[in-house]
DNA sequence: CTAACTCCCTGATAGC
DNA sequence: TGCTATCAGGGAGTTA
């Protein structure tokens, strides 16, 4: 289930495949994912060319060379791969984009919420729709600062607040579990009842956790691959996420529900 | 404004 | 074996 550190691998792959590549055809198998795909084919994109490939939030943002942007999301099950001409379509690959190197961008989504777009550029030089979206959790707006002032008057839980994307991007269920564990902090605290350091303590884990899981080629649940077939290797490095006892001190962890996704804790290390 | 809820979707798995 | 029920979850939308 891609999430930052996903997306900026694929982001990073794609930017390598896709690099000077012309679009020489474009063809769409299915409707619609998160939004139709129909405007897919009638972008005129047969002749553009890729100037590279970038992320933002859990978005790819691949630029063309005529200002616009192609701007995916993976939803739950979006792997994104670029292969010969000769490869057969796999079943769930909805789009195909012919490159001028003989090869083939291809978007698969079995569940279909992820989301494939061509978008002009707003003014900050991102695509329109992702306007007014949070924070990027690696860059240097994203402090313990900002945390403490963001949960202030906030009832929601803290692990609600790490995901929320209008805060803070990126952070989805897998990497807010690791950052609140690794945090001392439990997922259903009110928001509004954190310390200024125990903002800190998210913010430096958030970013140290996010780096480490983007040096692994970011974490395979199930279905997360890299565009070139391989799975993220931080699945081996999760220390909460789905475990049975905690690996501190081997307490039996805790699952609940928050915002409607499930959530381990240590009831022992977290609190 | 926040919070709580629903919907979208398929494949893996559990239970009978 | 073969069926059905349940669960996984990001983001957008609606309602209170």
């Amino acid at each position: 289930m891609p999430e930052l550190p996903e997306a900026e691998s694929i982001a990073r792959s794609l930017d390598r495949a896709l690099k000077k590549r012309k679009i020489t055809k474009v063809e769409v198998f299915f409707p619609k994912l998160r939004t139709p795909l129909e405007p897919l084919k009638r972008a005129g994109l047969v002749g553009k060319s890729f100037l590279g490939c970038r992320r933002r939030a859990r978005y790819a943002v691949a630029d063309l060379d005529d200002g616009r942007m192609l701007t995916m999301h993976f939803g739950m099950s979006g792997v994104v791969r670029v292969e010969p001409e000769s490869v057969p379509r796999r079943k769930h690959e909805h789009v195909f984009i012919h490159l001028s190197d003989g090869r083939v961008f291809r978007f698969e989504d079995p569940r279909r919420f992820g989301f494939l777009e061509v978008q002009k550029a707003g003014k900050d030089g991102w695509p329109e729709c992702l306007a007014g979206i949070g924070v990027e959790p690696l860059s240097r707006e994203f402090t313990g600062e900002f945390l403490f002032n963001a949960s202030r008057g906030r009832k929601k839980p803290v692990k609600e607040l790490v995901m929320d994307n209008a805060v803070v991007t990126g952070i989805g269920n897998i990497y807010a579990a690791e950052t609140l564990f690794a945090s001392g902090v439990s997922p259903l605290r009110r928001a509004s009842d954190l310390t200024r350091t125990e903002c800190d303590a998210i913010v430096r884990n958030a970013k140290r956790i996010l780096r480490e899981a983007i040096k692994c080629g970011g974490t395979t649940v199930s279905d997360y691959r890299n565009v070139d077939g391989s799975e993220g290797k931080f699945a081996q490095k999760l220390k909460i996420y789905g475990m049975k006892t905690c690996p501190k001190c081997a307490h039996a962890t805790a699952k609940a529900v928050i915002g409607g996704r499930t959530s381990w804790f240590c009831p022992n290390c977290q609190s």
